[in-house]
DNA sequence: GGCACACATTGATACACATCAATCGCCTCT
DNA sequence: AGAGGCGATTGATGTGTATCAATGTGTGCC
C-alpha cells in the first residue's frame, strides 16, 4: 500500500550522518576531543553498566559496540550496535539505562560529562545538533520495536543485514562480502531469537539463494527482492 | 540478581515528570500555549500519518493517544500510549516517522512547528527540557524493545499492567479499578501478540487470581509479587 | 601437529503463540 | 423489542520458534 511503503527499513542510518556532531566545525571538534582520551578495549570488554553512575560520554571511534539491556543475567537484548562516529550516552542523567560492550576490538574516545556540558553551555547549536542526533535514535527504536513485534525471523535477519550493509556503505566500507564481526548469539539478542533459530534462518536464505555465508562475513545476493516483498 | 534488578520495568514513567516541559515557567507556559490551539479528536481519529510532513507538535492535554507504525496495512505496532502532558513530535524535522491516533475522545494542544522553533530560539533552556525528554523516551524504548524481544506474553501483560498504573497514579488519576481505556488490540498491537493471546493471558491471569477482569478496567489484585519474580 | 575451547550448525522434539472459527456480550439504531 | 455490528472471549488446530542434544568447524595455544 502506497500510504505505509515509505517507511524505511532502517532509519538508524539517520543517526549515522558521518560523524560525531558533524555539523560542528574542525575547530570545534578539536577542542572537544582534547577534552577527553581515547581508549581502546578488547574483545568482550564492558564499557559500562547499566545502574551505573553515567559520568561521561563516549564516541566509538574504531570497531563496533554493542549497546544492551540485560535482566536475570541470562535474558539480554542488544537494542543497537554502534560504529564510528556513534555517540553514546550523550545526553543520560544520573545512571545508565545500558550497558555497552566492544563487539571485537574497539576504540572509543571518552569525554567526562561536566566538560561537554560545559563544552555545549558555550555553543548553543551543540544542543541542536544533540537533539536531531536523538531524535534520529527515536527514530531507529520505533523501527526495532516494529521489527521485535511484528517480524518473523527470516524478515527480521533480512531487514537487519540490509540495514547494516546501509550503514557500513554510509561509513564507506567495503560491503560486497558484508562483514558481520558480531557472534551468532548477538544477532539472536538484537533480533528477539536464538541462536539455532538464526542460523537456521540464514541457511534457509543461502539455500534459497538469496545470501552466502562466509566466515565472518555474509554475501548478499538477492536481499534486495526479498527485502522489497517484505517491507511492501 | 542484584546487579539487574534494578531495572525499572518501565523508564516511561520517568518520560512524564508531571506535564508540559513542566521546568518551564508560568508564563512562558502561558505564551507557548498561546501560540497553538486546542483541538479535540474523537476516538480513532488520527492526528498525523507517518510520512506526512510534520508541520506542528503536540501535547495531549485529555485522553489517550496510541504512537504507532503500521507496514502493508496489517501489521501494527503501537510503540507508546501518550497521557496528557506527554509531547508529541517535538523535535520531528521533515516528515513523521509514525502515525499517531485517539484511542478514545482526547484533547490535544497543537502548535505550529516554527512558531515553537522561534519560542525554543529565545529561551535556551527550554533545548535542554527536550533533550530531558527525549532521553526519558529513549530510555522507555529501551525497555520496550527489551519486552517485545524478551518476555513472553505473560510477562509483557504484567509489566504493561502495572507501567501503565504508574503512570495513570502519577498523574494523580483512581487505579484501584485500573482503567484500561485501550482495546484488545491495541494491547497487542502494543505488546507484539495477537487479540486471543491477550484474552487468553488475561483470562489466564485472572484465573490464577492475579487479576480481575472488568469491563474497561481491570483490578490488579497480585502483579506485585507476579511482577516482582517476572522481574527478579 | 594436536589438543582445547568457543562458536556455528544441524537434528529431534516441545511448546508458546498464531490462526481459523464460533459464540457471547454489549451497545446502537430503527 | 429486535436486528445489526463490533469487540471480547473461548475452542480447535497449525506452525514458528524455543529447547535440548549432538556434531561440525574453526582458532588459538602448548
Amino acid at each position: 500500500m502506497a500510504a505505509s511503503s515509505f517507511a524505511a527499513p532502517c532509519a538508524n542510518a539517520a543517526a549515522q550522518p558521518g560523524g560525531f556532531l558533524s555539523h560542528l566545525g574542525a575547530a570545534d571538534l578539536r577542542q572537544l576531543m582534547a577534552l577527553g582520551e581515547r581508549v581502546p578495549y578488547t574483545s568482550q570488554d564492558v564499557l559500562f553498566t547499566q545502574g551505573a553512575p553515567a559520568g561521561k560520554c563516549l564516541s566509538v571511534v574504531e570497531g563496533v559496540v554493542g549497546i544492551y539491556r540485560t535482566e536475570c543475567d541470562n535474558r539480554r537484548q542488544i537494542t543497537s550496535f554502534a560504529l564510528p562516529g556513534d555517540i553514546l550516552e550523550i545526553a543520560t542523567q544520573g545512571h545508565h539505562e545500558v550497558s555497552a560492550a566492544a563487539i571485537g576490538p574497539a576504540v572509543v574516545w571518552e569525554i567526562p560529562r561536566e566538560k561537554f556540558a560545559q563544552f555545549a553551555s558555550h555553543r548553543p547549536y551543540v544542543l541542536n545538533e544533540i537533539v536531531a542526533l536523538m531524535a534520529a535514535e527515536i527514530a531507529d527504536a520505533h523501527d526495532k520495536m516494529f521489527s521485535l513485534g511484528r517480524r518473523v525471523a527470516e524478515e527480521k535477519l533480512i531487514v537487519f543485514l540490509t540495514c547494516w550493509r546501509d550503514r557500513l556503505v554510509r561509513l564507506g566500507r567495503a560491503v560486497d562480502p558484508l562483514p558481520v564481526p558480531m557472534s551468532r548469539r548477538d544477532i539472536a539478542d538484537h533480533l528477539g531469537l536464538t541462536v539455532e533459530t538464526v542460523c537456521r534462518t540464514l541457511a534457509k536464505l543461502e539455500r534459497r539463494g538469496a545470501i552466502e555465508i562466509l566466515p565472518g562475513r555474509i554475501r548478499l545476493l538477492d536481499t534486495e527482492t526479498v527485502a522489497a516483498s517484505v517491507l511492501a
